[in-house]
DNA sequence: TGACATAGTGTCTATAGACCACTAACATAG
DNA sequence: CTATGTTAGTGGTCTATAGACACTATGTCA
């Protein structure tokens, strides 16, 4: 595939300058929960353009193997992971002249959300170097390739704005969970504190969860283990989290 | 460009099959209200594939002339109604090997919004068919080009959505209108019937509207006209409209 | 056995939409 | 020149749900 390419055998073989058609690829801002962060997964590029910067891992449509944009998706989150589908969902896509120095193209970003301890990182053959980065520190400091940088940030707005009304974060937490580890998990994401109260009734009304009987135990009070129910993974509450007014 | 080819020219041009990326276009579900319905645009598809069918306007992009893929949507759009910009959206992009019998191809799809009065139909050189369709009538009984009937209910059901918690069906209003008139156009889309009072008062504390000073005459009480403010077009409420309980 | 820490609850207030009946202001018919 | 109809616009109550915050419960560990 393209990826083994240097640019000019790729220019070569795709002849680029001489289609009138883009070229279409796939970007993911795979998200996870490490150390009390939220982070995002990257991947060091090893080829030509922007060759040495940190990246969204993505790639070119397969057109043997993928039948579909999301078989695209899901084929990259397992490569880069070594796991599928937690939670997958397309964000937006991009697309212009100069986004990438091949020449016009466009890309289809998607979102996926992955439970830390899933994770193999880097089961990828082509042996690039991989990595999570806190995604602060992505959007302050760092210089992606690409437009990587805005599609992060759009990725990140929507990750922000869905967890406003939907129960999205279940997806970062492993199978078993306390309903403080999810609080926590809202509050990391919207970067706020939320009133305990008013999001226990909120998670327990929607009726999304059920208690699996068992209990974490700590150095104090156990608390209760809830997982998501078979049925209902995401759940649309009829207000946002307005989070504290004064 | 590709319009004007047959589909033997256009392989032969493309040489389709040797490729191992995707055509990559964009299509756009543009509503409008008129008569008391929500109505979307269709053009009939004058070449191959599906040639015959009424389908979204879209095509390619233009890599001469486009520098971004919302300057192709704006681009068409202006080529099929004559106006560009009230309102235009990105939606979602659907790609996959058997969407379009040319092979693997992906498009991007739109959401534009535009006021009745301002078309100007059929504004395109290509002479094809095109028209004003009811979107219930579309999605019920219609067979629309490639997935044409899929984007459009997901480009449907993004409107439907949105109404619940933002002011856009300002844009499918002229610039100057009643609170009445403004209301019809949410109950359109929608499909049910809102409660006038809070109506009122979400529009008018939202403060995105201001009055012209101009009224609406009559053979009854005469409506006073407002119009959007030149800062805020689009506004998010808190809540969702919730219609009827009972 | 008591300090502590975290789990989990009772209950009040504030907000904003639903509901519905009311008043206001025009055109037009008689 | 009034009566009537029609639509514009409002007042005021009801209700659902989120925020606030203090309270109780239940474990560990020194």
């Amino acid at each position: 595939m393209a990826k083994e390419l240097t640019e000019k055998q790729f220019l070569k073989r795709y002849d680029i300058h001489e289609f009138d058609i883009p070229l279409t690829s796939v970007d993911m801002a795979i998200f996870t929960i490490r150390g009390g962060e939220l982070q995002v997964l990257l991947v060091k590029r090893a080829q030509h353009p922007s060759k040495g910067l940190w990246a969204l891992p993505g790639g070119f449509i397969d057109l043997k193997k993928d039948r579909t944009l999301s078989d695209t998706a899901h084929r990259k989150l397992l490569e880069k992971t070594g796991v599928d589908t937690p939670y997958l969902e397309q964000v937006e896509s991009f697309g212009s002249a100069d986004r990438d120095a091949r020449g016009w193209s466009v890309t289809v970003a998607y979102l996926a959300l992955i439970t830390c301890d899933d994770i193999v990182l880097a089961a990828d053959e082509s042996s690039e170097e991989v990595t999570w980065m806190s995604v602060e520190k992505v959007e302050q400091e760092m210089d992606l390739a690409f437009d990587h940088q805005a599609i992060l940030d759009v990725c990140h707005d929507r990750l922000k704005n869905k967890v406003q009304y939907t129960s999205l974060p279940i997806n970062l937490l492993p199978t078993e969970f306390t309903l403080t580890e999810l609080q926590k998990t809202f509050e990391i994401i919207l970067g706020i504190p939320v009133e305990k109260k008013s999001f226990r009734r909120r998670i327990l009304d929607a009726d999304i969860l059920e208690e699996t009987g068992g209990m974490k135990t700590g150095s104090n009070r156990p608390a209760k283990l809830y997982s998501t129910k078979p049925e209902g993974v995401k759940h649309f509450f009829s207000r946002s989290i307005e989070g504290p007014r004064r």
